[in-house]
DNA sequence: CGGAAACTTGAGCAGAGTCAATAATTGTGG
DNA sequence: CCACAATTATTGACTCTGCTCAAGTTTCCG
């Protein structure tokens, strides 16, 4: 076997360029012509996997990039006030992490690798100086941001409107639907995070995520064995996920 | 008195440009030199005033421009699955709304006048293109739409942490600093908006808003006259907000 | 001035939190 | 590779914050 195949079969491997990323079509703009992949390409740093439990960057730090993961899983959090942990977000390969710092230039959320993973380091400066030539490029970077704000007020939507049963029914969706879109199983998956982060994510104590899991298992809507989640009746999930 | 002078009394008033306009330090950024500035002002429309209840935009149209209040209030909000609606945002002078709808190149949310208002329109394509030539441009929007994702991440902590007190004690808070930047009082205000749009916004119900409101009142800590509020005592309120 | 909308206040209820005990799983060192 | 400690998850009993329903009051606006 090749170094080349090899490269290409660990999910880690931190060799693998743009041009040649089964993810490129999600952190990049479609419309970004193949000999302009080379040059983002050239601005992006590859490092070391992350262990479960390391930090990829951390709240108050200097920004000065942002990140695309391409293997794992990573969760982000802010400190708040009274000094109990908020996780913002979860994030899955293709998913680009980061975004809230540019605006303090600091990083306003730490992010924490929830299992080994890989990310793409994408200098900021770089990237916006390299998108004043590259028009797609800015307008990318602005959909991506523009689609977090959106994606962050249904989350406020959820956690305004919608009971403890409908906001674990929406998020096992959510990530359901990000498996499809990697093209892997949207009924079959793996949660990297705990019972505790899904709570602190979704505004719940432990307890009432557990509580939700038993009952949806109960009514055979998902199976549960761990962290193992079999969505078992798709349209049943989606009732639960919306009132009504 | 000259057309001018009468210009500048008139709080609705569309004549003025970016360059003598007092909220340019908010909307725009520190970093744009003066000529350039000129360039930004020429693409920017002003059009009629907007009247109470008036729809700037709608959630499902083509979107096309973003918006800079230049007096009055706006709210923003979408319409859930289940029918009812969901206040996103409030957004006073300065501010600049509808970088949600980038995206998906569709506006997400609706936009309604709290009260009679006028706002700058600002192009979405036209910006783009100028700040490819103005970097300092381009950074501002970078900036702006990163600040309101951390703002909406704010938010998710204050429904996901916070009990009805301190939620309804962050808005008035909020508030009071937002009309500080624009050099007005920040213990003296009306609330353009209804104690039913408080709630939505922040998860509650009028009648918790409402009890919350009188609470606060009898602990000396806010004086209430219909929408006029007065903070009577600013750090009891920030302790109000956050517990301990 | 009158009707509609907005606001306030009270009483009772329920969904999710807290506290607590137990069970299952993971990680670690011998 | 197993045993034990530490972490994570589950389940139950009880409590409490904020919701619902209801009635009354005030404010707004034509």
């Amino acid at each position: 076997m090749t170094a080349s195949l090899a490269n290409h079969h660990c999910p880690h491997n931190n060799a693998v360029s743009c041009g040649d990323c089964r993810l490129s079509s999600i952190c990049l703009p479609i419309s970004v012509k193949i000999d302009d992949i080379d040059r983002i390409d050239g601005i992006i740093k590859r490092g070391r996997p992350l262990q479960k439990g390391e930090y990829l960057f951390r709240a108050g730090e200097e920004f000065s990039s942002v990140y695309a993961v391409r293997s794992g899983s990573l969760k982000t959090l802010t400190i708040t006030d009274n000094g109990d942990e908020q996780i913002t977000g979860f994030f899955l390969p293709g998913e680009v992490m980061g975004l809230d710092g540019i605006g303090h230039s600091k990083h306003t959320n730490s992010a924490i690798a929830l299992e080994t993973c890989a990310v793409c380091e994408i200098p900021f400066t770089q990237m916006t100086e390299l998108s004043l030539q590259l028009p797609s490029l800015q307008q990318h970077f602005f959909q991506l941001m523009s689609k977090e704000i959106t994606y962050e007020q249904q989350l406020v939507t959820l956690l305004s409107k919608n009971t403890a049963e409908e906001r674990v029914a929406s998020l096992l969706l959510s990530i359901s639907s990000r498996n499809q879109r990697r093209h892997l199983s949207g009924t079959r998956f793996r949660l990297s995070m705990s019972r505790a982060d899904i709570g602190n994510f979704l505004g719940l104590t432990v307890e009432t995520v557990s509580r939700v899991f038993s009952r949806l298992q109960k009514l055979s809507i998902i199976e549960v064995d761990k962290k193992e989640i079999e969505i078992a009746d798709l349209d049943a999930l989606k009732s639960a996920a919306s009132a009504q």
